[in-house]
DNA sequence: ATGCAACATTGGCACCGCCAATGATAACGG
DNA sequence: CCGTTATCATTGGCGGTGCCAATGTTGCAT
């Protein structure tokens, strides 16, 4: 819905637009787009859905914890619980068994965004893949995990 | 060379890592590391090396024209070329037949720089796509550009 | 000549990833 | 028991990339 960036985007030369590493620069742009955007229609960003998945799927869990497991750096995971918790969808709470940790609670409204947000999060994928056929769509991504294999070693 | 990131990098759970949208940024990421690596080594940065490959394909150019072959903004085409300047790889002088244009010129010292760049860059492919057989990396380009096809609609 | 368009520049914002330092608290080892 | 070490939350900062708005200058077309 929103009427596209305003600008033509990227749009450089044959030696640059050939390098598979501009393609998946690209293509992170472009999905990281509609994830931006389909987030903001939600008043929320990347770091919301993965705190809330986060405490989901574990359940209440510390900061630090939180940012372990969702590979987020504990300065950010401050900033992004504060967005959250301004919204009402955590709770944060003194550890009574820890005194240096908040417990960190996701709320009923919390679930309700986290619901919302993996539909769009879903819809993103749609769109993504939307030029690619079911096989197509399996061998991109394993040809993904395998580059990414190679890089975690 | 770079001992690796020391983060743990992003290490999330099943639901997100399965994600498509989740694998291209990964692999935008390590792509972009790479790249980033390799131009700090050479004392550069992605924009220098658009800029400078635009320039050498297209010969001399105003900011603006430069701004519209790379896909660069033009507020950080200035940026850019004033970090290029700095180095001597680039030479800034006025446009005798349009006094708002500046005309940006390659130095010699830009076209070392541009030829180390390029090296870099196909260095970074080959370990990007390291993984990957021939046949494996053409389908993988194709099935990227396919994505970004239906993206530019 | 007047108004519109293009130019370079400044300064700002967002997102994501990262790092260093601080003060509080807990855990560990001698 | 005490001192060192480690963990925790928080603040504040930086970099890269991609944007946008405002400014003042200059060129162009009507």
């Amino acid at each position: 819905m929103t009427p596209k960036p305003t600008t033509a985007h990227a749009m450089p030369f044959s030696r640059i637009l050939e390098m598979p590493s501009w393609l998946i620069g690209r293509a992170s742009a472009y999905s990281h787009r509609l994830l931006v955007e389909g987030f903001a229609a939600a008043d929320a960003r990347g770091y919301h859905h993965r705190l809330l998945a986060a405490l989901e799927e574990f359940g209440p869990a510390s900061q630090a914890a939180l940012g372990r497991r969702t590979g987020i750096d504990r300065s950010d995971v401050v900033a992004a619980l504060n967005e959250l918790a301004d919204r009402g969808l955590i709770q944060r709470s003194p550890d009574p068994d820890d005194r240096r940790r908040n417990i960190i609670t996701l709320t009923r409204a919390g679930n309700r965004q986290l619901r919302r947000l993996e539909k769009i999060l879903a819809d993103v994928q749609d769109e993504l893949l939307a030029p690619l056929s079911p096989a197509d769509r399996t061998r991109f991504v394993r040809l993904l995990t395998r580059l990414l294999e190679h890089d975690a070693q």
